[in-house]
DNA sequence: GTAAGGATTGGC
DNA sequence: CCAATCCTTACT
């Protein structure tokens, strides 16, 4: 059936729901769909993400406490977390571990595409998918599969501004 | 109210 | 190298 894709064969919310130094491990790799209104559908691989770990990890957004723009990330693991960065590029995240737990996984790459900015305008994401639910949604989800993927890991681009030891955190993921 | 700056990108 | 472009945040 052509809607066992939207339906059946996709993660869950609970895979999120962990620690996201141990989701951000099973993501990479993994095949993220998204369905467009004319029917089109957009099935790649996620090949680069970051880490951004609770308030205490000075390059995450909630490092402040919550705010209105980070409030999702203090959501349970599974929706998405949309912000807009120098007025002109929407940044796609993913929320992880439990409530009031702020986490999220930057979405870097995909196949094909290198940068955020680029990976997000290519799925066409913008404000309103924050807070969309990955379990539910119908236009995007990310694809089940039990593959193990190979991945390098490097410093976090960007945030020069979190002080020595958290910029310096091997926490973004590329696939091999 | 006001000002500073950003998890980036593309063009010169 | 640097401007684009506007939202969010932290102040006065």
């Amino acid at each position: 059936m052509r809607n066992l894709s939207i339906t059946g064969n996709r993660i869950n919310s609970a895979f999120f729901q962990e620690d996201v130094l141990d989701v951000a491990p099973k993501l990479i790799g993994k095949y993220l769909c998204r369905a467009f209104d004319d029917g089109s559908i957009i099935k790649k691989r996620i090949t680069e993400i970051e880490i951004y770990r609770g308030e205490e990890d000075l390059a995450c957004h909630a490092s402040k406490g919550k705010t209105a723009r980070n409030e999702i990330m203090y959501k349970n693991g599974g929706v998405l977390y949309i912000y807009l960065i120098y007025g002109m590029h929407w940044m796609l995240n993913f929320v992880t571990g439990d409530a009031n737990n702020p986490q999220a996984i930057l979405l870097r790459g995909i196949d094909g595409i290198v940068g955020p900015g680029r990976t997000a305008k290519k799925l066409k994401i913008d404000k309103s998918f924050n807070g969309e639910d990955l379990g539910k949604s119908k236009r995007i989800w990310i694809e089940k599969n039990d593959l193990k993927a190979e991945y390098t890991t490097d410093v976090r681009i960007g945030i020069d501004y979190a002080g020595d030891y958290w910029k310096n955190k091997a926490w973004r993921l590329v696939l091999k």
